[in-house]
RNA sequence: GUGGCUGUAGCUCAACUGGUUAGAGCACCGGUCUGUGGCACCGGGGGUUGCGGGUUCAAGUCCCGUCAGUCACCCCA
């Protein structure tokens, strides 16, 4: 097998490149009608950009390098530090509430799995300058509505919520203390991922108490809000966190987004700084890695920036998602960017040369059609247009235009029985001749008579 | 970074306990068919069996290494 590409990267073939470019579609559109605007960033940036949030241990995670300027660099791993470090710097001139979002090309060196790669494409949708509630369900609903554009419903992908405000609260309430915190949230956050035993082990081994312990893991199963309210009513200290909580999925629901939703307070996600709603996108299933995650993180732009602005966003990624996609059949059909004509010989092939199929290209190309043939003028001559015929429908093409005969051109459909085609013919020399009008009466007939391609 | 499993044509797979020149379907290329053709039929190109060593008269098959893929850890975007 002749070398590939480096590991965890990809080549995308015109089929893959497809379903990227379908990703980005859906990515692009809904955001676009939430009212975000682009954005980009370098995608080399100073190494330090991340190492000094994250010290140097994350160093083994980047793909870093010395430049030829000796400047110490590393290819992206995430946009937010980009994304901190530019809004930072025209805090004061941007208009609050910040919309902004970004498809980068993320880099990580790390051993790649399924759903993980060493590149990949995120999606990031970033909300800047408002505390609300109401921000963080519009930030949620732009991924929920994202699901529904690539054909995904409530049965495919659920929507996992939670609140560090709230989760940190009912932690406090049932007696974990400052120091057991850490312990707690990797303990939840692998919940579902590691035998219970472990975690009540760990938990002892943190010195919490046997009660303390099994209410942490009464968390772990979901329960709906109102349960937790029931179980907390006593308390004043949780009261504003389940009102706040509460908002949030109100506002939720009225955006439509009620039935995807669960609350799961096993969702910590891993970096600390998170401070408020967090959620993350799973597969129905459980089968595949989280699609998306993200949540409000109201003092990182302070630690990177040095503005103190609240913010929140998420991360999709294309490469879980399109594996889910892929499962579903919910990917675009692979002949979807083939012709619209494919111009084959024909009976006046020898009246007319491959010199008036150009012309008859160019006009048809200027229309607005895509146009396709054998480039290879022997062959567009000398081959038995059946069997180019053949060649073109196999391109996928949807209609074919051959000379029928020396004064005339005809157009077939290239789906179901030939017999039963749509089948038309026009007169050569206006069209030969460039004639609007008579491009114009060929474009309305394909219209009527060709039906776009289905997925069949 | 650690450990398990896997690696034959572009794809899906064959090749009995090691034994002739590694096969098939699909895909690709060319052709035949005056025609229910979204066929059928004929022909063609394409493999140092991931790579490198070793054992053997003989290795796709057994052993070691390496690379890649995959799964579980680690980590999390």
């Amino acid at each position: 097998m002749a070398a590939g590409a480096l590991p965890g990267f990809r080549d995308f073939y015109p089929d893959e490149f497809a379903l990227r470019a379908h990703i980005f579609r859906a990515w692009r559109n809904v955001a676009r009608r939430y009212a975000f605007v682009e954005y980009d960033g370098p995608p080399l940036e100073p190494l330090d950009l991340y190492t000094k949030k994250s010290g140097d241990e994350i160093v083994g995670q980047l793909y870093n390098f010395v430049d030829k300027g000796g400047r110490e660099v590393t290819l992206r791993p995430e946009m937010t530090p980009t994304f901190a470090r530019m809004v930072a710097a025209r805090a004061n001139a941007i208009r609050k509430p910040v919309r902004w979002f970004s498809v980068p090309q993320l880099f990580r060196y790390e051993r790649a799995q399924r759903g993980r790669l060493r590149e990949h494409f995120q999606l990031n949708v970033d909300i800047v300058g408002e505390p609300s509630e109401l921000a963080d369900a519009e930030l949620l609903s732009v991924a929920i509505d994202i699901m529904r554009e690539l054909g995904l419903g409530p049965d495919d992908v659920r929507a996992r919520v939670s609140d560090r405000r709230l989760l940190n609260a009912l932690l406090v309430e049932i007696g974990v203390t400052e120091e057991q915190l850490p312990t707690v949230y990797a303990v939840l956050d692998k919940f579902a991922r590691q035998p219970h035993q472990i975690s009540i082990d760990k938990m002892a081994a943190a010195g919490l108490e046997p009660k303390t312990i099994d209410a942490v893991m009464a968390f772990g199963e979901a329960g709906t809000l109102a349960d937790l309210r029931e179980r907390f009513k006593h308390s004043e200290a949780l009261a504003p966190h389940f009102e706040r909580f509460g908002r949030y999925l109100d506002h939720l629901h009225a955006q439509g987004n009620g039935a995807w939703i669960d609350l799961d307070l096993t969702i910590v996600r891993g970096l600390a700084y998170y401070t408020g709603t967090v959620f993350e996108l799973f597969d129905a299933k459980g089968e595949l890695r989280a699609i998306c995650g993200g949540g409000r993180y109201d003092n990182l732009l302070q630690a990177l920036g040095g503005v103190d602005l609240p913010a929140l966003g998420f991360g999709m990624g294309d490469v879980v998602l399109g594996e889910l996609l892929k499962e579903r059949g919910l990917v675009p059909a692979a002949t979807g960017n083939a012709a619209d004509l494919y111009i084959v010989g024909g009976d006046g092939v020898l009246a007319h040369g491959v010199a008036n199929a150009l012309i008859l290209a160019r006009h048809l190309r200027r229309t607005g059609f895509s146009v396709d043939y054998a480039l290879s003028a022997d062959k567009y001559v000398s081959q038995a247009s059946r069997n180019q015929l053949d060649s073109a429908r196999k391109s996928g093409a949807r209609a074919a235009i051959a000379f029928d005969s020396e004064d005339q051109v005809v157009v077939q459909g290239l789906f179901g029985k030939v017999s039963e085609a749509p089948k038309h013919h026009f007169d050569a020399a206006p069209l030969l001749d460039g004639d609007t009008m008579a491009y114009a009466a060929l474009k309305d007939w394909i219209d009527r008579n060709i039906p776009s391609r289905q997925t069949d």
